[in-house]
DNA sequence: TAGTGGTCTAGACCACTAG
DNA sequence: TAGTGGTCTAGACCACTAT
C-alpha cells in the first residue's frame, strides 16, 4: 500500500519508472521499450494509462514511437555547432564557400541539399521592426531556403530585403553570382556588424510535419540582421530544429 | 463526406481548427475556449478525443488549462531580453550591480528574489571539459541559485569552480563581498572574454513541476565560461523558460 | 499473418474552483 | 453545489511493419 500511492497519477509513476530507467542507463539510445500490454501488464494499468505516460516521455524528447514497431529510447542525433565563424570573410568570400550555416561542426560525408525560391511579400513585422524604412505591409523580397542534410530538413531560412536592394543587385534575387548570399549583400554595402536574436519555441503539428520533427522537439528561431556600412539591409529569419544546433557566442568582456 | 474525411485523425483535424481560429485572432489571449463538452458536441466527438486534440494545443504551447475553470489561450509572457551588455563592467562593477541576468530589458516594478547555496560536488562532463585540469567525477564547488521573477521561477543558474579557486577567494564561495559572482572572478583575474553556448529542449516532467513550467514550453540551456588572464575560472549552466527570454548578439563580421 | 502502435468511444470517478 | 478539467478503464477497430 506505502508504496503503491503516492497521490501522483499512475500515468505520472509510470513516466518517473520509464525515465528513471533511461537516465540510469538501464535502457540504452536505439534500445526498444516493451511493448505497450507487456508494460501494462508490468505497472498493472490499462493499455491506454500506459500509452499516456509513454505520450508524456516523447513529449520530453526522450522517446520516440515507430508505428508498427515499438517504442525507442530516442538517439540524440549530431548537433552542429553555430559559431560566428561561419561568418568570416574568408569563409564565404573564398574560393569554395561554404553554405553559411553548415560551416562549422558538420561531420564528414553527408549530404547537403537546398532548395531556393524567391517572391515578393507584405513584410511581416519583424522584417519591418529592423528593416529602416519599411513598414508592415510594404512590399518586399523573400528568399526562401529549405536545407536537408542527409535527406533530413535540418531548418528552413527566409531572407527578408528591400525592392530597392533587389534593384541594385539582380543576383540577389536570383540566387545567383560569387559566393553566397552574405557575399552579394557584401557587393552592395560591406557587412559591417551581423546581429542574431535567439529564442525557442515548440513547432506547431503543421510546422512539425513540414520541418519532419518528432514530437518534444523545440525549435530555435534566429533573426539574423546583417548590419552594413548603408544600415541593415537584410533581415532573415531561421527555423532550426533545436536537437541538431547548438549556438556558441564568444566576446571580449563589454566594457 | 468529401470534407469530413481527408485522413487526418479526429484529433488532429479539431486541434487544427482551434489553432486556425487562434491564429486567425478569433481567440484572443486570456480568452477561454469552450468548454470540453460543448467542443465535443459541436465537434461530434467523444471527450475523450477532444481532450487529446486540446492536449497537442498545450503541447504547442498555444494553450494553459486551470483544473476547475477551463482551457484558455496562452497570454505570451514578457519577454527578457539577454544582451552583452549584460557582462558589461559598468554594470557589475558598478555601485549598485544588478543580478546578471536581469540586467537588460526587465520592466520596471517586478520583484525578484534568489536564492543561493554552495556545495562540493563531483564534476560533471560539461564542467570537466571546459576547466581545464579537472576530470570529470573531481570534487569541485558549485553554486546554486534560483531567480524569482514576481514570484516566478525564471531560471536556475549552477556556477562551478575549482577547489583552488574557492580557497583563492572564500568570497566566491560564500557569495559574499563587493559586486556579483563575476566581481569575485574578476578580482581572482580579470574576464576577458565570455563564452556562451545555447541549446534548447524540452524540460522533464520533475523539471516541469520544480521550475513551474507550463506544458509546451521549451528551456534555453546555456553554459557560460569566464575566459580570464589564467583561463578558464568558472562554468556556469543555466536553465530558463524559453518563453521568457530572447538572446541578442550583435558582433562584428569576423575576418 | 501476427504483432506493434494509434485512434476512438462511453462511462465512471476524482480534483479543483467558483458562487 | 454545480461546473470545470484530469485520470482511468475495457474494449473495438484502424494503420503500419515485419516475416
Amino acid at each position: 500500500m506505502s508504496e503503491t500511492t503516492d497521490g501522483r497519477s499512475r500515468q505520472l509513476r509510470i513516466a518517473d519508472s520509464i525515465r528513471a530507467r533511461i537516465e540510469a542507463g538501464e535502457y540504452q539510445p536505439g534500445d526498444q521499450l516493451p511493448g505497450l500490454p507487456a508494460l501494462a501488464q508490468q505497472y498493472q494499468a490499462s493499455l491506454v494509462t500506459v500509452r499516456l505516460a509513454i505520450t508524456r516521455l516523447k513529449n520530453e524528447g526522450l522517446i520516440v514511437s515507430r508505428q508498427g514497431v515499438g517504442n525507442f529510447i530516442r538517439r540524440k542525433p549530431t548537433v552542429k555547432r553555430y559559431g560566428i565563424g561561419r561568418y568570416s570573410r574568408s569563409v564565404w568570400g573564398g574560393q569554395n564557400p561554404k553554405p553559411l550555416l553548415i560551416a562549422e561542426g558538420g561531420q564528414q560525408g553527408k549530404t547537403i541539399g537546398q532548395t531556393t525560391e524567391t517572391e515578393q511579400v507584405p513584410a511581416p513585422s519583424f522584417v519591418a521592426e529592423r528593416l529602416p524604412g519599411i513598414s508592415e505591409g510594404d512590399l518586399v523580397y523573400v528568399r526562401r531556403r529549405t536545407t536537408t542534410i542527409d535527406g533530413v530538413i535540418n531548418q528552413s531560412a527566409d531572407s527578408y530585403f528591400t525592392l530597392a536592394t533587389g534593384q541594385r543587385s539582380p543576383d540577389i534575387v536570383a540566387g545567383e553570382g560569387p559566393g553566397g548570399h552574405i557575399a552579394r549583400i557584401n557587393a552592395i554595402s560591406p557587412v559591417l556588424e551581423v546581429q542574431e536574436e535567439i529564442t525557442a519555441r515548440m513547432p506547431t503539428s503543421p510546422e512539425s510535419a513540414r520541418l519532419e520533427i518528432p514530437d518534444g522537439t523545440p525549435v530555435f528561431e534566429v533573426i539574423r540582421t546583417y548590419h552594413t556600412a548603408d544600415g541593415p539591409l537584410d533581415v532573415a529569419k531561421f527555423v532550426i530544429r533545436a536537437d541538431m544546433a547548438a549556438f556558441d557566442y564568444r566576446f571580449p568582456t563589454p566594457d
